[in-house]
Formats: C-alpha cells, structure tokens, sequence
DNA sequence: GACAGAAAAGAACGACCGTGCTAATTTTGT
DNA sequence: ACAAAATTAGCACGGTCGTTCTTTTCTGTC
C-alpha cells in the first residue's frame, strides 16, 4: 500500500469521526484538513468533489460496521444465539467506535429528504442492514428456537425500533436507564417471537 | 397584533418547515429570506442572532405538536382509547404537515453531539413527550385496561421506538409497508400490555 | 394628513465554503 | 543517485454564511 493510500484512509476515518458528530453535510473539507494536518487542496486532491469524500466515507463507516458488527455475529451459533450477538454487537458499536454515535442512524434523520448519491448509498446499507438482522432471525427459525411463523421482516423492524430508541434515550437524553430499557425490550420482542408451549 | 407578529409569525411557519428538510443547522437566514420574500437583513432584524430564530423556530413546532397530537388526544376517552389516539395522531403529524417529516426526530439525531441552548430545549421537549406517553398509559391502567404491574416509562419507551422505525421505514426506506408495520408494532406493544387472562 | 415609531431594505464586513490551477516537495522504481 | 511519478502545498476565484450599520418605507395614532 503506498503512501497515498494510507494517508487517505487516515483522512476518511477522522472523516467518518467528524461526520458522526455534525453529519455528512456539516463535514467540512478545511476542518477536515485541520484535524489531519494536512492543507485544504493536499486533501482534496485524493477526492475529487465533495460528495465523492462523503461517499467514500460512507463506505469506510460500512466497512467499520461490518468488522464491528456483522462478522462477530456471524462468528455466533446459529440460532438465538447469533440474534443476541447481533443486538449485543450493535450496542457494542453504538457507543464504543464513534463518538458521536451509530453514524447511519444519523445520517438516516439527516439524508431522508436529500435526493442524491450520498442518501441512495445509505438506503443500500440500511436495507442490506435491516435484511440481515431478518435473515438472522431466520436461522433461529431453522433451529426452531423461534415461532415458525414469524415475520421475520416484521421482527427486524420492531429489532430496529428498539435500536433507534436506545440511540435517542441514550445520546439525546443521557438516561442512563438506556441500556437497560433496551436490553429489555429485546427481551421482550425475542420472548414474543418464541414457539408458542 | 401587529404587523411585526404576523410576518415574523410566517417566517417562523417556514423555518420550521425548512428545519424538517435540511435540518436546524442546515437553516439559512439568505435561504429563509428568498422563501419569505424578505431581505435577509429585514428577516434578521425580528431576531437577533440565528440562535434566537431556531429557538424561536422549535418553539413553533412545539406549539404545532401540542395541537396537532397532545390536545386531540387528551379529547380522545380516558384508558386504551387515549394511547391510540396519542400514536395515531403522531402518525397524523409525522407524515401530514411537515413534508421532511417529524422535525423532532431529525433535531433528535442532528443535535444529540452538539451542546447549547437549541439541544437543551429540544431535551425538554422530548422528555415531555415521553412522560406524556407514560402518562396516558398510566390512565389505561387505572381504567383497569392494562396491566397493573405495567412499566409505564419502558412502555413509553418501546412506543417510542415503533415511532422511530416508522420513520426511518417510511421516510429513509420508502417502504410501503410501512404503516403496516407500525401499526402491527404498536398492537403488538398494546397486547403485552394487557392485563393477563 | 402630519408625525413618531416600527418594520424592512441596502450595502458592506470578515470568515469560511468548495473547487480549480500551478508550483514545490516527497516518494518510488531503477 | 537520478528521473519519473505521485503527493502535498500555495494561492486565488466566486459564493454564501451570520452579523452590523445606515437609510428608506411603511403603520398606526392624534
């Protein structure tokens, strides 16, 4: 890997940083080479727009979120097990990696009204996302340590939900009742979704 | 009322409904202006600083929220009846009057990083709605409706999360199914929650 | 209808934005 | 060690930002 590469992928993960505090549109490229010392044009000659350094930055978080999240889960058991690992690793990457929180649930708020590349790129990772968590839950189905007939889409929306909240309660607000509100409410929702004796 | 109210009134109706699209930050005075068809320094001079316009602003939609979901269901009968005119009316409000959806959820993930007087207010606002949740659930109870032992705060917190979903389906995804999902989301909170036998 | 005060406009400011262009510097392959 | 290539810096541009100051226009009152 020369030179360029590295310093490039230093500037996108101080991007996807920057972008989880003030979102996609309040990244700047001067604060951006601020913070990497580097000058304005120096960084903005590896990017050749702005919203091609959003787009790679975007990737870069995507790329971040599935080491986090995505491949320890699939390291779990089939089964509930692997739905847990799901929800713990997300938790784990809410509040761990960025300090300005799960980036994607900030750029969901922030790109739903905002036609281009960037919002097309996002809608791609939540599906895949949301497509994930239901094709977990389908392997706990397979193992038959979940309901036969549950909507698995229908699970990883109400999953989703309790993400979102724990996000809200936890960043917005500072209940420190976060946590566990949400550990319950997964509890809830896996306790629903079990066979039915 | 003079005349200063009436536009300085219709200048807050716009920044509110530009909020929802772009976000409290992405607000401009020039932007603001060109919508009004007002000088930037005549819309400025009813505020000022742009802090005091978005204070200014999230207290108008805070306004429009308590007419438009918190004062139609406390008219709705005490108990069951109540929560689903609070959920419904959030509905009714999430994807009626402001074209860039719930402003609140967009301030929500937008201002969780960035401290100040416009988060503070925000907080406020959101705690209320929360405890409002919990309070109307409290009702059901009392009404003998729903459980006894029912954690109203974790109640109010998973309906919560269901509204999230639903925007981030519904205004992010596209996904048609949206509404159905959040209505089976929400009944599936509600049938939890009912007394045992 | 004149007058006082409120409301709006106009012009300008320093700062930062994204983006090009050119020059200097550093890295790389030989 | 040297030339070629890749990387970074410097500088300038047109624009927009929030804000201030001064001047003009409008409103409401006697």
């Amino acid at each position: 890997m020369g030179k360029g590469e590295l310093t490039k992928a230093a500037i996108l993960d101080e991007a996807v940083q920057i972008a989880s505090r003030v979102g996609f549109g309040g990244l700047s490229i001067g604060q951006l080479a601020d913070r990497v010392e580097m000058s304005k044009s120096g960084l903005f000659a590896h990017f050749r727009s702005k919203e091609q350094l959003q787009l790679q930055a975007m990737e870069r978080a995507r790329q971040r979120f599935v080491d986090v999240v995505i491949r320890p889960a699939l390291a779990a058991p089939r089964g509930i097990a692997r739905v847990r690992a799901v929800f713990d690793g997300w938790l784990e990457w809410a509040h761990q990696a960025l300090q300005g929180g799960c980036i994607f649930v900030a750029a969901a708020a922030e790109l739903d009204d905002q036609p281009g590349a960037l919002r097309d790129a996002l809608v791609r990772n939540e599906r895949d996302w949301l497509e994930f968590i239901a094709t977990v839950a389908g392997t706990a189905v397979a193992e038959g340590e979940l309901r036969g007939d549950l909507d698995l889409e229908q699970f990883a929306f109400e999953v989703h939900g309790v993400m979102l909240a724990h996000h809200h309660a936890s960043r917005l607000l500072h209940d420190e009742r976060a946590e566990a509100r949400t550990l319950r409410a997964f509890e809830s929702l896996l306790a629903g979704a079990r066979p039915s004796t």
